[in-house]
DNA sequence: ATATCTTGTGAACACTGTTCACTTTGTGAA
DNA sequence: TTCACAAAGTGAACAGTGTTCACAAGATAT
């Protein structure tokens, strides 16, 4: 019976929304600085002084915490994508900086992005045999954020900056791979963006801004090929 | 004295490399199948007959063992990109196939792959403060497969297909991060090439084309849009 | 106050990578 | 051949891991 007079549940409810609070903040502050191999059940219970088989009565696995922080911070990241490029005026800015910005939100908290593109699907696994559906993919985290990606491409035609004869969403996916190995190369090669021959350097958001630029040609319309190349070019140090 | 390459060391030496590469094979069945999370050395040594502490005497640790299981299989990647990527004649050709034969080499082993970028580098760990110089990088096995890119942008830009105001090892790392993405994202998501709305289907191979075909579109030079992309697009079921 | 459901616990299970004292085996020299 | 020394191989143990489970303490509802 939910005899709820409180704005939140019953006191106990609220107790235990605290306590498993407790054990997803423990678990967000030791992973982001140390990833999966440093955050360890008896570790996090040590941190919030319970015992290790408390926490199970809270979360099913290790793995569902996991994908708890993982969901948390992929929520994040489509907000920030949703932000900043909405903030921007003209569709050239906004373009980039879905791809810049991205990339920057992953990178900030790299165990958690890699982590999230961590698994291996087996390809003998039933679940993956079964075609995901468009429209639940769509209903996912990550298929939201794909669809700003989608959205952005087909604004693009329409205003006759990307080549029209592209699919929008094939051309997406293309973005999204291009965007996603950039952030992941520079989680496990931090020194990828300035590694260079002859002195040359660039910096991480130089070469993060030159990344997106290119993405952006290779949608772009026959004969419309911007030219904002250059000005990173010349950020050397 | 060290025969060098000798057909055959000492007798006791041959025996000890038959070992040595019996464990290594039984490594490499297992984890092409079930990755790191398959492979423990107890099951290990169970599938060659041996202690598990027999192995440590052949491998330092379990991580040595990955990394040279990781280390051939890169070295395989590079044979493959290369050796394809030459038997081409046009330069178009070429420089697609360069992307699409990585691509295609990296998930056929998603394991592997995987693996190979999986750790995340802590940015205080001593060894990435020291920026690595490019004559070392260009040493590495993945340095040599990047080497194979800068020159391919290179010869693209000689021959006027590329933009030549690039930088060419700015240019190949934009190349390199959409090819690892694409790759990244096939192995995660093994639908992600046919997923799409309104019944309309790529296949793998085609998306992995039509990416290719993108990536050498953002870097070809102003007013020299080829338009091969159309090709791909009607290959539904 | 009693019965019930929830929280929390410590011990245990089945694993993991790794080490180490130990025996067996092979090899080169006297 | 015999002896000695190094290499190969072993089982037990250590310090971890995720997870389960019988059980005790606490809160809740009747």
């Amino acid at each position: 019976m939910d005899t709820d007079y409180a704005p939140e549940g019953t006191p106990a409810d609220r107790r235990r929304q605290k306590v498993r609070d407790s054990i997803l903040a423990a678990a967000e502050r030791v992973f982001a600085r140390e990833g999966e191999s440093g955050l360890s059940i008896r570790r996090l219970a040590d941190e919030i002084d319970y015992s290790p088989s408390a926490i199970y009565k809270y979360f099913g696995s290790k793995e569902e915490l996991l994908e708890e922080l993982k969901d948390a911070f992929f929520k994040r990241l489509l907000i920030q994508v949703d932000r900043v490029s909405a903030a921007l005026t003209t569709f050239d800015e906004r373009a980039r900086t879905c791809v810049t910005t991205y990339v920057e939100t992953a990178i900030e908290r790299p165990h958690h992005y890699a982590a999230a593109f961590s698994s291996v699907a087996a390809e003998d696994d039933p679940a993956e045999r079964v075609p995901v559906s468009w429209e639940d993919f769509i209903q996912s985290r990550k298929g939201r954020a794909f669809k700003i990606l989608v959205d952005m491409v087909e604004e693009g035609q329409a205003n006759g900056t990307f080549d029209a004869s592209l699919s929008p969403v094939v051309a997406a996916k293309s973005v999204w791979a291009a965007s996603h190995g950039l952030a992941l190369l520079l989680i496990h090669i931090p020194k990828f963006a300035g590694m260079q021959p002859c002195g040359g350097n660039l910096s991480r958001e130089a070469f993060v801004a030159f990344h997106a630029d290119i993405i952006m040609r290779g949608l772009s319309a026959p004969g419309r090929l911007s030219a904002p190349l250059e000005r990173m070019e010349q950020s050397n140090d």
